[in-house]
RNA sequence: GGCCCCAUCGUCUAUCGGUUAGGACGGCACCCUUUCACGGUGCAGAGACGGGUUCGAUUCCCGUUGGGGCUACCA
């Protein structure tokens, strides 16, 4: 049985690195049929927090990476960390070291100085059994050292194939403190092998880490999972993403109006490829496709433009129904209506999202375009006027005999309304953009909308009659 | 500094020794058209460099260069 983690730090929000590291175990253990679980890796108390946590369960909420059984607080582990690291002690497999960080610190500051690799000389495994034990038994403080061994350590990597260390690069890591709590390392593979997890997916930065991980499996006896190492996401600037690159949170395109979907899809994309030439895909279309072979090795650049168009293209393939649910949801957000007043009429509601949609690439790109489809007036955009009513006389006109055409008109629907406005444009000598764009401008204040008899249909006679009233009294039309 | 990872259009990528190096985003042009979009067509645009191996290298190996990560009593 697969099993997989995520394990994230809480100490802020859902990064999109992270959500993509998230995204890839989820997909994996979908793909293989295994269990995908989230820890909380709140050790480091200081700079944790219930927010942070919490963030982090809204994004993945938000993204649809359900995870499986409950959640494991990694702070809730520290008595089993601390036994491990009792168990390696009386194996052999560590030591006490009563080195203080501040003389560490020195040393390390000393070899610095010198341009020399600091390494810890292992002094303090060097000491005398007595000396170790009446030290212990006066009480002194002092950390738990592993004692690295002699050799190499390898492992096949899923995504980089071999990789291996010299031991002799590895520090003697501390792993428990001198206040008795576990140092990240420890308590990873403690959690991990407590957790039965089989593939350790993560991102490229613990590579460094995965050696000495491997080393304390061994001294603790695990069974060793496989390891996969995922590229950094990186800014347009080929720096590693982060705040100064601006959104970065998962939060943040959320808000921005971007889909779920759209979101899973364009990270998987990074640093994963189907083969051929596929890119726009279901959360279930990319479970079907998913396999470690085309897992990448390479970096790569978060590219915005490329999520929106993502994005665009799922807001097309979404259903109609599930994306007016969550249009009015964000057009309630913007105080142009309710979702009551939306749900009480969902023809139209449905209308109005399918006709600007099509123009859309985010949500938010379809709650700014129904502005002018809400409310009694309109705002009249000053670029718009003057280019569609730079001729006053004729708009005056054309509009006039619209306002009479549309106002005695039977049926009200797309089999009248055009043909009575295309033969108005030619009963006045001019084609029918003339007689659209100045009316466009009149019933919807902006010079882009959807096509002017859905607009018509969309607004209805009354408020349609009422805006054209509303364009013969503004003061460029003024006679 | 030491160790490790990486390297195809501006960006995301296909290619699993032989291709006019393909697709997508973005850009540009044209078509469609009542506007804006959508859609369609086309154009520009890439194997970092140097050595090998091979009949033949983008592909395999080594080096250089350039990016990135780690180097804590952080995670």
């Amino acid at each position: 049985m697969v099993r997989v983690r995520f394990a994230p730090s809480p100490t802020g929000y859902l990064h999109v690195g992270g959500a993509r590291t998230a995204l890839f175990n989820w997909l994996y253990a979908r793909k293989l049929g295994g269990q995908f679980l989230l820890r909380i890796e709140d050790t480091d108390k200081a700079r944790s927090s219930d927010d942070s946590t919490r963030a982090i369960f809204d994004g993945l909420i938000w993204l649809g990476l359900q995870w499986d059984e409950d959640v494991v607080f990694q702070g809730a582990n520290v008595q089993r960390h601390a036994r491990d690291a009792a168990a390696l002690l009386e194996s052999g497999a560590a030591y006490r070291c009563f080195c203080t960080a501040a003389e560490l610190d020195g040393r390390r500051a000393e070899a610095e100085a010198k341009q020399e690799t600091f390494r810890y000389d292992r002094r303090c495994d060097r000491l005398e059994a007595a000396d170790v034990a009446s030290r212990t038994a006066a009480g002194l403080p002092h950390t738990i050292r592993f004692r690295v061994p002699e050799g190499t350590t390898t492992w096949n990597d899923i995504v980089h194939g071999d990789i291996s260390f010299p031991n002799k690069d590895l520090d003697d890591l501390v792993i428990l403190r001198s206040d008795g709590t576990p140092i990240y390392n420890l308590a990873v593979v403690s959690d991990d092998i407590a957790m039965r997890i089989t593939h350790v997916l993560r991102g490229e930065d613990h590579i460094s880490n995965t050696p000495k991980q491997i080393l304390l499996y061994r001294a603790l006896g695990g069974a060793l999972p496989r390891f996969a190492h995922f590229p950094n996401v990186l800014g347009t600037d080929g720096k590693k993403l982060s705040k100064r690159h601006g959104a970065t949170a998962v939060g943040d395109y959320e808000h921005l109006g971007i889909l779920p979907d759209a979101m899973c899809n364009f990270l998987a994309l990074l640093g994963w490829s189907p083969g051929g030439d596929r890119e726009v895909m279901s959360p279930a279309e990319m479970i079907e496709a998913f396999s470690e072979d085309g897992l990448l090795a390479k970096a790569s650049v978060f590219d915005i433009k490329k999520l929106e168009w993502m994005n665009g293209q799922h807001l097309q393939r979404i259903p109609l129904e599930a994306l007016a649910a969550r249009v009015a949801v964000a057009i309630e957000a913007a105080g142009f209506s309710s979702v009551t007043d939306l749900n009480a009429r969902p023809e139209w509601t449905a209308l109005l999202v399918d006709l600007l949609r099509i123009r859309s690439r985010t949500v938010d790109d379809i709650v700014r375009q129904s502005q002018p489809y809400f409310g009694t007036s309109v705002a009249y955009d000053e670029q718009a006027t003057a280019k569609q009513w730079k001729d006053a006389a004729l708009s005056r006109t054309l509009l006039a005999g619209a306002r009479a055409a549309l106002a005695t008109l039977e049926p009200w629907d797309a089999t009248a309304v055009e043909p009575a406005l295309r033969i108005l444009a030619e009963a006045h000598g001019v084609g029918a953009g003339k007689l659209f764009q100045p009316l466009r401008v009149a019933l919807t204040g902006v010079a882009e909308s959807p096509g002017i008899f859905d607009v018509l249909l969309l607004l209805g006679r009354d408020r349609s009659i009422a805006r054209i009233d509303a364009a013969l009294s503004h003061p460029r039309l003024a006679p």
